[in-house]
DNA sequence: GCGACAG
DNA sequence: ATCTTGTCGC
């Protein structure tokens, strides 16, 4: 699929705070349309751990499962390996990967109606999370589910599946925290572009029917790793 | 000023 | 992200 050029690669964090504060504007978060997604693309990254001091150069395999989001059958599969575009700064945690997530993206035959990205979309310190960024580059609809809190304060939703209360920071709802599972810890979603909270939500539980994540970020994330393993120890 | 901080 | 043993439970 097409994917629009990347900006000027930032040298330094500044730069990339100017990149996500330039790009922001371009976000279509207004009354979006309904996506209902007929495919979902996940995307996940996985490390060999070494590299430089800071991170950057470090070995790293971007994969991009596509799935039928009815069956969550595999339409498609890409993975690249490259290494790390930016040392990890919270925050700028995109610059990370974003070169080979785009790469993988380019090399699909498939343009998925949805992306799902391992992360934050609207809930970031300036409001552009990976989700976000994927979301600009591409044109599609996007969304962020995140194991981990980042941005914001909320109050933990029941313990029954489906279970969601606000994600709130500044004094505005920047995601929501979901029980995709009973009885295990929730994740976090947040809206990337071309989409709403209701339905990123109604997608999350969708696509993990079995499991606390997504079956889109858990097809990506053992493509990924096993890409990785499959290249010289070294 | 100090600590926290997606992956 | 990755480094990591055993253990409880479906």
């Amino acid at each position: 699929m097409e994917v629009r050029d990347l900006h000027p690669w930032p040298g330094t964090p500044e730069e990339a705070r100017a990149i996500q504060d330039r790009l922001r504007p371009l976000l279509d978060l207004d009354d979006p349309a309904p996506v209902s997604p007929r495919t979902v693309a996940g995307l996940d990254v996985s490390y060999a751990g070494d590299g430089r001091d800071d991170g950057t150069a470090a070995r790293l395999a971007a994969a991009v499962v596509v799935l039928d989001a009815g069956s969550l059958e595999v339409v498609e599969e890409s993975v690249v390996t490259g290494t790390a575009a930016f040392p990890y700064v919270p925050g700028l945690f995109a610059f990370r990967e974003l070169p080979a997530l785009v790469e993988a993206l380019r090399r699909l035959n498939t343009v998925p109606d949805l992306l799902v990205c391992d992360g934050y979309g609207l809930a970031h310190p300036r409001r552009f999370g990976l989700a976000c960024h994927l979301g600009v580059l591409t044109g599609l609809p996007s969304l962020g589910i995140a194991k981990r809190p980042f941005v914001g304060a909320y109050d933990p939703p029941g313990e029954e599946r489906g279970s969601a209360g606000p994600l709130r920071d500044g004094g505005e709802v920047v995601g929501r925290v979901l029980r995709t599972r009973q009885g295990v810890k929730p994740v976090f979603v947040s809206v990337g572009h071309r989409i709403g909270l209701d339905e990123a939500c109604r997608v999350a539980l969708a696509l993990s029917p079995e499991f606390r994540l997504p079956e889109t970020t858990r097809r990506a994330d053992r493509l990924s790793r096993d890409a990785l393993a499959g290249l010289l120890p070294s």
